[in-house]
DNA sequence: CTGGCCCATATTGTCGACAATATAGGCCCA
DNA sequence: TGGGCCTATATTGTCGACAATATGGGCCAG
């Protein structure tokens, strides 16, 4: 369960928003559990009041369902929803490297090869680390995101579809993705950007996506069942 | 100004969220105002508890933006928003036709082409009424989104993207839209769907929603400049 | 006269308490 | 013994008040 610490980030609202939203993230508040308000207030010593509005956040996040004079559960994780979940992340990240393509700046192209560079020297040494924990593949998608310079989109997928991603990917062990295979399809769409070529740079980063689903639902297909 | 009416959906603070979304999508709250909380408070007769709430759910529909210790501002749409709101809209409304053509129910597509009839007598008899107000352009992609039978798309597009657009829609007057031609585009989409043609309905619904942008910013860099 | 500091004021953030609704358990009756 | 009602309890929804922070105006120095 979550434990109390703070990040002070000036509200207390915001603060438990980050906190619950990691918490659930990581599973350390299980699916279709209920998010009592008593006793989270207790636990993180806040009244009821800042943590109901970061309830309404989480709400607003897609993490947690209410019902009114009910009460919030956290979602529960199932096949379909993958489904759904990526391909929503397919068309918008579909559409940010499109926009890259006009929108980058030569720098962000630039850093986004030395990211690759970085990796393949991290894959190199470490034989098989799992791509940096995925860590550095995140890091590979939102730079691309952002690199598309839309605010709106940048803050959709920020904030709201990668709650959702990040959930899948913490909660179910591991995914058989292979780590030099998404290199090679992170390099190709990189070159796309960098040529300026933008129906070829979002087709690539939609098969792409596509690709990872697929292993994912395999994955839950054969583990959950 | 908006008033104080109610519409008790069992909790205040659900029922302000919608008021003040529609007061904030119709112009009746100006862009760029501020959410004074004691002012709203006492129009609406409630008390800052479930009028803040409400602002947060506004924060994550994008209507106000929030400063901590500052308050709510409403949004000022420009120029780039539209183009960033349209470049979403292309994406995930583009993805919904795709999944349509799989998901939707020959019922479903059989409203669709009822409905295009019923738009088409309307537009013979009231010859330039506008297309129903637009009101019949919403229902027309409405229709299509939920026949995604794709939960999330449906509440991201409902729930979000779409209050920006009527509030693009409400407040530039009108927009050059040729009603026919509007209506030949949504004729082509629906065939697509009931032949199963997944590119081509994507395809196509892009085209036709980039169209409308291109009208839209038009119609704005001539007025507003 | 102008710029910056300081204070009064208003607004936001938070809290504890009350009201209203849902939930669980026991009790009554068939 | 089982089912339905009803009450006791707990939880959610709402309120008013207090604390903390920002805002605006006046005052003083240069």
């Amino acid at each position: 369960m979550a434990a109390a610490r703070e990040l002070t980030s000036s509200t207390i609202s915001a603060d438990l928003a980050e906190q619950l939203s990691q918490a659930i993230i990581k599973g350390d508040i299980a699916q279709g559990s209920k998010l009592s308000e008593p006793e989270l207030a207790r636990r993180f010593g806040v009244s009821r009041g800042p943590l109901r509005e970061a309830i309404v956040r989480l709400e607003g996040m897609g993490l947690v369902t209410r019902q009114p004079n009910v009460g919030a559960r956290v979602i529960r994780l199932t096949v379909e929803d993958v489904a759904a979940t990526f391909a929503i992340r397919e068309a918008l990240e579909g559409m940010a490297a499109r926009l890259a393509c006009s929108a980058a700046t030569d720098a962000e192209l630039a850093d986004l090869q030395a990211l690759l560079d970085q990796h393949e020297a991290e894959l190199a040494a470490s034989g098989d680390g799992h791509y940096a924990d995925q860590e550095g593949n995140y890091d590979f998608h939102n730079r691309i995101i952002r690199a598309s310079h839309n605010e709106q989109l940048i803050s959709l997928l920020g904030d709201e579809l990668y709650a959702r991603i990040r959930m899948y990917r913490q909660q179910t062990a591991d995914h058989r993705t292979d780590p030099r295979q998404a290199l090679r399809e992170h390099r190709m769409i990189v070159d796309a950007l960098v040529n300026r070529e933008a129906d070829l740079a979002e087709m690539l980063m939609r098969r792409h996506i596509s690709r990872s689903q697929r292993l994912l639902e395999v994955y839950l297909r054969e583990s959950v069942g």
